[in-house]
DNA sequence: AAGCAAATTTAAGTATACTTAAATTATTTG
DNA sequence: CAAATAATTTAAGTATACTTAAATTTGCTT
């Protein structure tokens, strides 16, 4: 019914959805599953015959309640097993998400579920995505901005950093920006949105491409 | 170049041929494997031609360095998933077996590495099979004989159960016999060559067929 | 509103891993 | 040792998930 192919299209369709609230186009479908975009036309057919999404010929995607179903499961065995690898296993940022990638597929509802327990129901991924429970849902989470889109001259608490790449993740931690950091946004410039954060005792300057991946919660003015 | 059926199949050789010692033919595999003859030849023709095995029309299969080594890596990868979902994941005969199977092909050398690490790198996995380290080479490992082929009036320490079957592992749940328990082989019927037991206390009878999968060390005579 | 470029689909073809049915080869047995 | 029987292969066909190239549709732009 399901196969792995299925599910990768199913989880990127369900998040860019989530993300980017239109259509899912068959080029950013092509992109991100690194496939024709003659495949991801042919697939969606299937998906949309089988009841997984809504697929109109030239304008895209949506996902159906069964493939928001599929798709919430996914993600659950996806991040969690990014926590049992990185905190268990200790393998690293290179490692975590790709593994999380394969194992995700082939990993049944007891296994997931022991995987659950035994790190004592964790709500949140090394990233700080939300991990949905058995029944789909999301644990409550308080109001996130990006940084992109905060005020400056505020301070904040790190809460997710809405990005899998590798790269941008050891980018973060040569900085010493990790998850649940404190950060002061003390900047903006007006020229191309790039942001200016004090955080670890360094000031830093992040692109805005950065910023918008960064989302925070804000903190009481420190009255110091 | 080697993807999951291609893997099963060069277990199920490799194995096959470790514990019978000729050729493997295309009915086994067949069975094992849950295909058509038609698809054993098909894919026997493959595997040789990737060097994985040798395989001669109408006479089977017999692996090559090539196959041996993605076989040792397999049981490798197979063993070290049954002793971490049986040991810190909890789950039961009836899963962990199952599970392996499936996660074996999807764990990359880091991964497997880290799980070995977890474990402190375990020699024998639930059922007392052997497993191999990253070069493939077997834990030194002292002679063993089948209760089947054992003499009668001895006392003997169980250190395998050669049979991946939920089944049969249940089955012995249940008798009180487990792996490394003491166990005295009191007599044997000619008829059908089913042996009595002593184990956990209790005399027990088990056909030849289920003797045969049962592995043990020779005790010293216990003199009390 | 026509023309154009970008996005998408259709068409035709490939590789993998299967299936069933028919043909072939090997082995057993009378 | 010749049938009969069992094991295996070959042949033809299917489903999945792709590919490239050609055709079509959509959404601008002027
Ligand atoms: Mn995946
Ligand atoms: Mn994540
Ligand atoms: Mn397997
Ligand atoms: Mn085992």
């Amino acid at each position: 019914m399901s196969t792995i192919s299925k599910e990768d299209y199913i989880k990127a369709i369900y998040t860019d959805q989530q993300r980017n609230g239109k259509n899912v186009s068959a080029t950013y479908l092509a992109g991100k599953l690194n496939v024709s975009k003659a495949a991801v036309s042919d697939m969606g057919k299937k998906l949309a015959n089988q009841g997984f999404i809504k697929y109109e010929a030239y304008r895209g995607a949506t996902i159906t309640k069964k493939g928001e179903k599929l798709a919430l499961n996914l993600l659950r065995r996806h991040r969690l097993w990014e926590v049992f690898l990185m905190d268990v296993l200790k393998l690293d940022w290179g490692e975590v998400h790709e593994e999380a990638e394969k194992l995700e597929h082939l990993t049944s509802e007891k296994l997931i579920d022991a995987i659950d327990k035994y790190l004592h129901y964790p709500k949140f991924d090394p990233h700080g995505h939300p991990i949905p429970n058995k029944l789909g849902e999301f644990p409550h989470t308080p109001a996130v901005v990006s940084l992109k889109e905060s005020q400056i001259k505020k301070k904040y608490r790190i809460v997710r950093f809405d990005d899998e790449s590798f790269e941008l993740m050891k980018y973060f931690s040569r900085l010493g920006i990790s998850l649940y950091s404190e950060i002061y946004l003390s900047d903006r410039l007006e020229f191309d949105d790039s942001v200016f954060v004090e955080v670890a005792g360094r000031t830093q300057a992040l692109s805005s491409k950065i910023a918008e991946r960064i989302f925070v919660t804000e903190l009481e003015a420190k009255d110091d």
